[in-house]
DNA sequence: TACTGGTAATCGGTAATACAAAGTACCTGT
DNA sequence: ACAGGTACTTTGTATTACCGATTACCAGTA
């Protein structure tokens, strides 16, 4: 969600389908919500409510600096871990 | 750990070191019993307990049918889930 | 005008997971 | 007797995963 988050401003109902069409198709919106609120308690992203035409306000997100450094880590360790993983998967 | 324990059996202590091995060098005891019990109270392992000339008896696993085939779910997973990161990444 | 359906966010709750500090037990060597 | 390595267990906190249900907003239509 950071990654995708830190490619352009979007918001939780978006994500969610975004995240299907990548092939995770089963998550529903609950779950994307519960991780949207845990970036902002971190005050990883920045918030910005606009007027959609079809429903309610959207709150659209764009990472801050903070979220930028936190997405950094998650590619270090991310990169360490598959890293790992996969060495114990061939080996 | 289900892939530690289906090369062959081994036991928690062993386990730990493996994993320092690995390069999760700040893995402690702690974390990995409470993966053991997890995998007993999954009934995903067989247990053998034998002496050690070094200190208490060893508790050894082995993968039994059922942990086989989580360990081939879980490796089903990871390649989805894995491959989906790798393309976020990239993309 | 009521209602259906898509868009959009929030709330409330359960179960599982991660992680570790501390404690217990066993054994060998000095 | 005790120090130190081996080995397992207990206990506890905080976080995470996940989702069902609810609320709200709006457009079309019957």
């Amino acid at each position: 969600m950071l990654e995708i988050i830190s490619r352009g401003e979007t918001y939780g109902y978006e994500i969610t389908q975004q995240l299907r069409e990548l092939g995770f198709t089963e998550v529903v919106e609950g779950t994307v919500y519960t991780i949207t609120m845990r970036l902002e308690k971190n005050k990883l992203v920045d918030i910005e409510k606009k007027p959609s035409t079809k429903g309610p306000p959207r709150k659209f997100y764009t990472l801050n600096a903070a979220g930028q450094e936190q997405l950094g880590f998650f590619w270090g360790k991310w990169e360490f871990v598959s890293s790992k993983i996969n060495e114990l998967k061939t080996k």
